[in-house]
DNA sequence: TTGAAAGCGGTACCAC
DNA sequence: GTGGTACCGCTTTCAA
C-alpha cells in the first residue's frame, strides 16, 4: 500500500500541521500531546484526532533540542560473548522502555581502548544515562574519563579507583567462601579456585575469597591453587584444567564465560576420565545454570540471578535520572549455590 | 552524598563559544568541524584548538534537527536468550561505529505483540534504518507496519508477504539436506528432523528441506519424524527428546536454541543410555559450537558464520542507507556441516 | 574564504 | 485555557 494520502510531500507532518488540522495554536497542540492539564477537553480530542489522522510523530530531535533529554541510555559491555549480559540486556531494555528511554549498545571488545571509544561515542551522542561494565576497571585513563562525564552513570560489578556512584556489585566473595566451605565439609584440603586478573573486580573478589576462605576454613592455600585467568578465549579453558590437574587439587571451583568453562570440562575428562567429577575432581562451576544441567553428572552450580541484576540496574538508573543529586546507593548482588552431583567426599 | 564535587557542572559549550574563542563565526566555526574544505587553513586550525581547549561536542540533537539524521540504527530481535543474536549485535555495533551510527536494541521477548511494540519505538525514535528479525514473520499487522515504514530496512533471516527489502537469509534449508544426505550416507532411513512453525522462515526451510530430502533420498518421510517446536523454553528439549524416542528415529537433526538443546541431549541420555550417541542415535545439532564440544562425545554441527552474517547486514543496511533507492540485495548465508562423533552407521 | 541569517520542529514562558 | 513567540544549537544557503 502506498503512504497515505495526507502526505503528499512525501513529508512527515509537524506539529504545525496538527494545530492547522485542529484548528488551535502549535502551543495548544504541544500542551495535548506532552500531556499537559491546562488544556479544554474540546480542544484536546481535536487535537488527538487530527494527529492520530495525520499519523503525526513527534521529532524527538526538536524535543531534545528543546527539553535537553535524549531518551537514550547506554549499555557498555565487554561483549556479548560472555553470556551473562545477554539476559540483562533483555530485561533492561525493557524495564526502560517503561520510562520511554531507549537502550543504545556498546561493545568494547574486551580492550580497554574499546571501552575508552565507546564512552566517547557515548558522550558525543549525548545520552541521558549510562550502564557501565568496562573491560577493565583499573584503568585510570577510563577513571578520568568517567570523572568528567556529566551524565548518570550505574556502574555494574566494577570499581573505579577515586569514582564514587550507583552501582551493582555481585557478590562473588560470599559465593565463593561458601563453596569452599562445602568442599572444607566434605573433607577437602586442596581446592583450586579460578579468577580474573586484580584489574578487574571479579577477579579481586576472588582473589579475596582465596585468600580468606582458605584462612578462615584452615585450607591449603598454596598459590598454584589460584589460577589466575583472562576469560578471553575458550581455548584458555585447556590451561586452566591443565593447570587444576597439575596442582593436584582435590576439588575446584571454576568461573568464566561458558564457553571456556565448557573446553575446561572437556579437557578436564580428557585427562581424569569420564567418571572424573566427583570420583576425581570435585567440582563447582560459577555461571549459567545451562552448563551445569547439560553435564554428566549435574554440576554442582553458583548462579546469578539475571531478573534481579536487570532491575537493581533499571532501578538505580530511572531514580538517578529522576534524581541527579540524590545519594549514592549500592546494590549488592548475591549468588546462590546450587546442587549437583559433581561434588563428593575426598576420595 | 550527592555527585562528586569533581563533576563538572554548568552548560556544555555550544559552537558560539568555540567560534568566539577561535575569532570566527558561527558559520565557519560550523564548517570546520563538519569537515568542508571551504576554510582557510589558519581558521581551520584555530577553530580545532577552541575546541579541543573547550572539551566542545557537538550537540547530536541540534545537528540532527537540521540534517535530518539521527546516527541511529535499531536492531529488533526475539531476545538474546537465543545465542545467535549476541555476537551478531557485537559485530554489527562495532561495524557501524564506523559509520558513526550507534545500535539501538530492542527485544520482543519472542511474541508478536513485542515486535510491534519495539517497531513503534524505533519509528518514534526516529531511526534512520533498522534490522529486523521480528518473532514471527507471517503477521500481517506487522507487514503492515514494515510496509508504512519510511526508514530503510533490513530483513535478517525473515520473509514478510508482500514484503520485498534488503534481506540476510540463512540457508538452513540446504545444510539439512546435506545432513540428510550425510547421515543417509551411512544408512539411516528413519531420520527424525526438528522445525519451528511455519510462521517463522527457519522453520518452513526445516518443513521444506525435510519434505524434499526426505524424497529425494528416498528416506522415511513419516510425520512422526517431523518435529514442531516454538524453542520458547529450554524444558521444551524434554519434549523433543521424548518425541525423538517414540518415532523410533535411527538419527535426528535437531536444532534450536543452546539451552533447550542442551536439555533434549540431557533427555536423551537418560532415555538412551550414556553411550547413546551415536550407539543409539546419530545426532547432528545446528546450533552454536560450544554445545557441540561440550558433548561426549563431540556432536556432528551444522554452526552459523556469525561474523559473516554482521559484515553481510552492516554491509546492506549501510548501502541502503547511503542509496535509498538502489536495488533491492538479498545475501544467502551457507551454514557449514561440522565433523564430530555422534553420527555412525546403521546399527 | 567568510559572516549574516534563515530555519529545522518542538517547548515553555508570558500575556491575555 | 489559549495564542504569540523566543529560543534550544546547529547547518547551510546567500552575499559579500
Amino acid at each position: 500500500m502506498p503512504q497515505p494520502a495526507d502526505q503528499p510531500t512525501g513529508r512527515w507532518p509537524t506539529l504545525i500541521d496538527v494545530a492547522r488540522e485542529a484548528g488551535v495554536s502549535r502551543a495548544t497542540a504541544s500542551r495535548v500531546l506532552t500531556g499537559s492539564p491546562r488544556v479544554s477537553q474540546a480542544a484536546r480530542e481535536r487535537v488527538l484526532e487530527s494527529a492520530e489522522r495525520l499519523n503525526y510523530r513527534v521529532n524527538i530531535a526538536a524535543r531534545s533540542l528543546r527539553t535537553d533529554r535524549t531518551g537514550l541510555v547506554g549499555l557498555l559491555i565487554p561483549g556479548f560473548r560472555n553470556d551473562l549480559y545477554g539476559p540483562i540486556a533483555d530485561e533492561l531494555a525493557a524495564r526502560l522502555r517503561g520510562h520511554d528511554l531507549s537502550l543504545v549498545l556498546g561493545s568494547s571488545d574486551w580492550s580497554a581502548a574499546g571501552d575508552l571509544r565507546i564512552l566517547e561515542s557515548f558522550t558525543a551522542r549525548g545520552l541521558e544515562a549510562m550502564i557501565l561494565a568496562p573491560s577493565i576497571d583499573r584503568s585510570t585513563a577510563l577513571a578520568a574519563a568517567i570523572t568528567h562525564l556529566r551524565t548518570p552513570v550505574v556502574l555494574f560489578d566494577r570499581e573505579l579507583q577515586g569514582i564514587h556512584r550507583d552501582s551493582v556489585l555481585i557478590d562473588g566473595r560470599s559465593a565463593i567462601i561458601e563453596s569452599l566451605g562445602r568442599l572444607a565439609a566434605l573433607g577437602h584440603q586442596r581446592i583450586a579456585v579460578t579468577a580474573y586478573g586484580p584489574d578487574l573486580r571479579p577477579g579481586r573478589q576472588a582473589r579475596g575469597a582465596f585468600m580468606d576462605g582458605t584462612a578462615e576454613l584452615a585450607l591449603d592455600d598454596d598459590p598454584s591453587l589460584l589460577l589466575r585467568m583472562t576469560g578471553l578465549h575458550p581455548g584458555e579453558g585447556i590451561d586452566i584444567a591443565d593447570a587444576i590437574v597439575a596442582s593436584r587439587a582435590t576439588a575446584a571451583v571454576i568461573g568464566g564465560p561458558t564457553a571456556l568453562l565448557a573446553t575446561c570440562l572437556r579437557r578436564l575428562r580428557e585427562r581424569l576420565g569420564r567418571d572424573a567429577f566427583p570420583d576425581r575432581l570435585s567440582l563447582i562451576a560459577i555461571g549459567d545454570q545451562l552448563l551445569g544441567d547439560l553435564c554428566d553428572p549435574p554440576l554442582a552450580m553458583v548462579t546469578r540471578p539475571v531478573d534481579r541484576i536487570a532491575t537493581a540496574l533499571a532501578d538505580l538508573l530511572v531514580a538517578r535520572i529522576l534524581h541527579p543529586t540524590g545519594p549514592v546507593r549500592t546494590e549488592l548482588i548475591q549468588l546462590s549455590l546450587n546442587p549437583g552431583a559433581s561434588i563428593g567426599p575426598l576420595p
